[in-house]
DNA sequence: CGCCGCTTAGGTGTATACAGGTTGACAGAG
DNA sequence: CTCTGTCAACCTGTATACACCTAAGCGGCG
């Protein structure tokens, strides 16, 4: 979901953009790799670009610290985190025992739109095997979690779900440039089996799923860092 | 944990006291109904108490109202949130399974020192049944959080365990005025149950003992508000 | 030629001034 | 007496000025 006002760095002030879409704005580049772990944001050049003061970015950056996304260093500035592997495996761990509870705890029911807004998606998805398009991938990717988080019936754990998916979610975003292959066909077959957990209407499968492909995942990442090194 | 500086509210202008300290501070007269829900904190004047200026403390208030602690309102300041039950529940719901897993994510083995911090707090505890100091009380139950806490070895889930304690703990809080017999006894049981577990090395045990007595506790409180209305 | 120390540029952290919004009190009309 | 409209006080949100800290570059010394 791209911006309509700035979103390029041009010389001009920029026109005010409202807050909230300011920082999901910064989450969705910290996701999308536009700022790569190590990247340096310095508050007023961020602020510049959104036509705001440095005062609402610093709020931005640092809620996004508090999700651990980016870490505020005194005299250097906000570097975008590197994904330290052990904490890293803490939160994997835990989002499989979060996929568990997706149906446990007081899920929404199926609605009509969300087995359309999958089965559409699905087709988007294979579409995508030949054009080995990385953003269109993801944009899919971040479509499926939001199409799951609207099933998630306990607000804490919705929030939750928000939150670590977009911690770790750029994480195995840089493995789709190396094995493009083997991740789009995991993810279509992740779609497909949650579509049919769908049209069960059984939100528990869902979750099952979603824990499975989140281990499938974690599986890999794990094995690229220890072969790659950090 | 009292601070060994301003706390009161006395006219001086206080001295500077670090982030951190004012961040617990504050969250821990939330805690303790030093700020009943829907207490009016203007940045001002705990600005002013602390010694420092409007902007970190807008940084800290902020912090606690990502928490669900407060919740800032424009023109009007920041308000200590009253207590939503349905909102409540699903934190209760999320706690539950939060305890089964303490044990299950890697976690830390047990030390002595655990062990005899803990046989040491059962020893006060039984002091209090004749007291009747609330204070004590919540500094106790205090205690026991941090020492399970201790043995989480997964951060990510230990961050969570202490947000929601923060978040739940004010509500069942205010029951200690009214049924304390059953709610010290009840209290004492549980440091009881952990204190066995921890001597079996068991920490699974333990957070089967906290998903336990989180359970117990959540049924009277929904008790009390099905009575006593919201 | 290499290493150490200083200096300086630029960043975040903090303080303060200003703009926008909300609430409550007060005055006047019905 | 009651209701309503206006206004003023006060609080958060925002913008800007200042202090402190960090790091990198440069120059001098061994």
């Amino acid at each position: 979901m791209p911006l309509d006002q700035p979103q390029t760095s041009t010389g001009r002030p920029a026109k005010r953009v409202p807050f909230e879409a300011i920082y999901e704005e910064i989450r969705r580049r910290i996701g999308l790799l536009d700022y790569p772990p190590g990247t340096l944001l310095r508050e007023g050049e961020l602020a510049a670009e959104f036509g705001v003061s440095r005062t609402p970015m610093r709020e931005i950056l640092h809620r996004l610290a508090f999700e651990g996304l980016v870490e505020a260093k005194n005299g250097v500035g906000t570097i975008v985190t590197s994904v330290d592997p052990a904490h890293y495996k803490d939160i994997y761990e835990l989002r499989l025992k979060l996929a568990e509870m997706v149906g446990e705890l007081s899920p929404r029911p199926v609605a009509p739109g969300h087995i359309t807004a999958v089965e559409d998606l699905l087709a988007r998805v294979r579409q995508l095997g030949v054009r080995r398009d990385h953003r269109a991938y993801w944009e899919l990717n971040h479509e499926l979690h939001f199409i799951i988080r609207e099933l998630i019936g306990n607000e804490a754990l919705r929030r939750l779900w928000d939150q670590y998916y977009f911690q770790v979610t750029r994480l195995w975003f840089r493995q789709v440039e190396t094995i493009w292959q083997e991740v789009i066909e995991e993810f279509e077959a992740e779609v497909s089996e949650v579509l049919r957990a769908l049209k069960a209407g059984d939100v528990r499968a869902v979750g099952l799923v979603q824990r499975n492909f989140i281990a499938f995942g974690m599986r890999r990442v794990i094995r690229a860092l220890e072969d790659g090194g950090a």
